[in-house]
RNA sequence: GGAGAGCUGGCUGAGUGGUCGAAAGCACUUCCCUGCUAAGGAAGCAUACGGGGUAAACCUGUAUCGAGGGUUCGAAUCCCUCGCUCUCCGCCA
């Protein structure tokens, strides 16, 4: 949620800037909001100051023995008036609310103007990209010989799903617990545990809800109304650890990281990506979540590429990174870099993890401050990023570490991590 | 699943219809005193959102005692619904 402040003072800079993210701010409808709501919040205080203070001298006036009626009916009237104008006042409020929860955050002035992907800058490139002497094959069509199964997945739960058996399920084990391994002991995060299922106000915090909700699973108790939505990313659960809380500022920055399955209906992608194990339902993710001083995001945002990139190094995978134009960034980032790997069969780079900054966005619906020097409260910055998905880092192993016989090299990095297996064999 | 107890400010905890945003203690901040330490004294100390003020300081209002609804001129206090926590029993990975 961007701060209503900006919108009260500065509206023509934020309409500008929104539209660079293709968001088009209706500025009439606001200010017309804005003034409903000021003259009602008005008129309602008074009221409510006169209720309290004729409700006062009742108190006194009854104590001491003498007749209230006249203020009795003096304030019957009072709150008629009230009630009525409280009820609009309280249907003004829900429509700037709404109208605030549904505005994208705006972007850093660093991040590059753009209205589609085409547009997103390319930092760097990294790695070594094999050069192989016979035809790469797809992970489709090498994983089908090692235990990746389509079929079954579409059979137990339909398309998008995917059960990997095997040596190759050793593998994606191998590879969550050896990401996880590495966040908290070489970059410092605290390990955690957390629901997948999580309630509305979670999802609320962390901008899903209230505009996304088609892209969520949701569940619900038997027999009950209550519904609870499964994780769409790790990000969800952690960033909410510090939902209206007051932190001290000691503890910054909270460096926080789960391996944790995540849940998307990707109701919008219908025909992306359908071959393969790209786009799921449902996959595993390292999730990288730092809690920090709002001075402080910007350095951690670098220092949190550095993060997930060491995953990639020690994997030994090309990959590229990129800092997302403003068109292409998701709702709550201020400024997103995304990190792609090399993908031989298809010639390209493919999007493997996402960092982003989302300053105070987050933090705002999410009632999460810090108590500064003046000892006045202050919005948090949060940041979150993979490190890193875990099934697209599995395909990008099998296509990099493929042989010519189908067999996939375990890279040496995964190779303690499965008890000692150095290729997976297609022939088993 | 059954039975019971509870939810008040950073914490402990009082408050069962009126002048209560809420006693008291702890913690914290500033000041005073005492040559250190310890102890003592004074004041301050919730959050959100408004209005005034060029702005800061400040002045002022409203709301908030788990959440929502109700009763009432007036609710932390009474009623209803829900959530959560704890204890005991049962069941269970």
């Amino acid at each position: 949620m961007i701060d209503i402040n900006l919108l009260r003072n500065n509206i023509d800079e934020v309409e500008s800037k929104l539209s660079h993210r293709g968001f088009k701010l209706d500025k009439k409808i606001f200010t017309k909001f804005e003034n409903e709501r000021k003259n009602l919040q008005i008129k309602v205080q008074e009221l409510q100051q006169s209720r309290n203070d004729l409700s006062k001298k009742i108190g006194i006036e009854k104590s001491k023995g003498n007749d209230v009626s006249e203020y009795m009916k003096s304030v019957s009237k009072t709150n008629d008036l009230l009630k009525e104008q409280n009820d609009a006042l309280e249907a003004i409020q829900i429509s700037i609310q709404e109208f605030l929860l549904n505005i994208p955050n705006i972007a850093h002035e660093s991040v590059p103007v753009g209205s589609s992907e085409k547009e997103n800058e390319v930092i760097k490139e990294e790695g070594e990209k094999k050069e192989f002497s016979f035809k790469v094959k797809d992970h489709v069509d090498l994983g089908q010989k090692i235990g990746l199964d389509f079929d079954l997945g579409s059979k137990l739960s339909g398309a998008r799903f995917t059960v990997i058996r095997s040596n190759l399920a050793s593998l994606h084990r191998a590879l969550g617990q050896f990401m996880l391994d590495i966040q908290t002991r070489e970059n410092g995060y605290e390990e955690c545990y957390t629901p997948y299922l999580v309630n509305y106000e979670s999802l609320k915090g962390t901008g899903q809800l209230p505009k996304f909700e088609e892209d969520l699973f949701i569940t619900k108790k038997g027999g009950s109304e209550d519904s609870l939505y499964l994780i769409p990313t790790g990000e969800v659960p952690l960033t909410n650890f510090v939902r209206d809380c007051i932190i001290d500022p000691k503890e910054l920055p909270i460096k926080l990281t789960a391996l944790t399955p995540c849940f998307r209906s990707e109701a919008g992608s219908y025909g992306k990506d359908t071959r393969g194990m790209i786009r799921q339902h449902q996959f595993d993710k390292v999730e990288l979540v730092q809690i920090c001083h709002p001075s402080k995001s910007y350095d951690v945002l670098d220092e949190m590429l550095g993060h997930a990139e060491l995953i990639l190094q020690k994997l030994a995978l090309p990959y590229r990174v990129l800092t997302l134009c403003t068109g292409d960034m998701g709702f709550g980032a201020a400024k997103t870099f995304d990190i792609e790997v090399w993908m031989p069969s298809q010639g390209c780079y493919r999007e493997i993890s996402s960092i982003s900054n989302c300053e105070d966005f987050q933090a705002r619906r999410l009632k999460a401050r810090f108590k500064d020097n003046d000892k006045k409260n202050k919005l948090i910055h949060t940041l979150n990023g993979s490190g890193i998905a875990v099934g697209r880092a599995m395909v990008a192993i099998i296509e990099n570490y493929q042989l010519e016989n189908g067999d996939i090299k375990v890279p040496d990095a995964l190779i303690s991590y499965m008890n000692g297996i150095s290729v997976i064999k297609a022939s088993d």
